[in-house]
DNA sequence: CATAAATTTGTAATCATTTCATTTATTAAT
DNA sequence: ATTAATAAATGAAATGATTACAAATTTATG
């Protein structure tokens, strides 16, 4: 996705595609790396100049609000970020905290006996230690 | 379950029953409520005298680390505790902020590929409203 | 009982997030 | 283009949940 589909894509969402929204939506997208805000403020505030943490937050919370974005709460102290709205999951590694994806089906998930309850949001996550860190761990 | 249960419950996972301990696992087992370190500590006050919010915290970190409490992570900004270990999915409501357990059995849940990953905790989780407050908007 | 070890307490510190008034950028109208 | 009106971004201060820590209290042990 480029800068001209990030636009059209928020555009098209509800979401004015201001400069600094593209550049934070376009952050998301393309490291896909499940971000925390400061994580954001540290990549970004070298290529944005004057970049404040509040816009960020107030940008997020807007994407949230418009569905162009995800808050993924797994540990209590952090909301992490996630372009990617898709039906999936997310495994939280304990040891390098990275997150990763994977792909669950629609019909996969179970379905809940709710009688008459809306069901807005579905969020499936796991916790454990990733391939890589317990490999690591072994040697 | 009864002080004497509740105190062998928690010699056998590790736990010693001292008293607040008991009075806190307790109250989560009976209300069932799914409630946060506040509720706890607002529930707790009248019946032990000079109960202290810092304990609360100390004796459910020691509850999630000894697997005899979940730390629910559905909201950012709130971490909510459950008794209740085994596989059950939780549904928050928007309005009433209440959750409700719901069963899912084992089998239900997806399995992700992930190959070489070690897998200690599975959480599923739903947002939307209530069927009681779901009435409630319509009437 | 007396002592040592573990737990609880309360205050202060920390950290993420929000609030809010001001400044700046964007849009629409002239 | 210029200007006026509107919306967004900024930064400092406030908030609210959680943690750190030293002192006081409780629990277990000899």
């Amino acid at each position: 996705m480029d800068q001209q589909q990030i636009s059209a894509y928020l555009l098209k969402n509800g979401v004015r595609p201001l400069q600094k929204r593209v550049k934070i939506m376009n952050y998301l997208v393309s490291k896909r790396n499940h971000p925390t805000v400061d994580m954001i403020y540290s990549d970004l505030i070298h290529e944005i100049n004057g970049l404040s943490k509040t816009t960020i937050y107030n940008v997020l919370n807007l994407f949230v609000e418009s569905n162009v974005a995800l808050a993924l709460n797994i540990e209590g102290n952090e909301i992490r970020y996630d372009a990617d709205t898709s039906a999936h999951g997310h495994f939280k590694c304990k040891i390098c905290t990275g997150i990763i994806d994977f792909r669950i089906k629609k019909e996969e998930m179970p379905v809940p006996m709710l009688e008459g309850f809306r069901i807005d949001e579905q969020h499936y996550y796991l916790k454990g230690v990733c391939s890589f860190c317990a490999n690591k761990i072994e040697a």
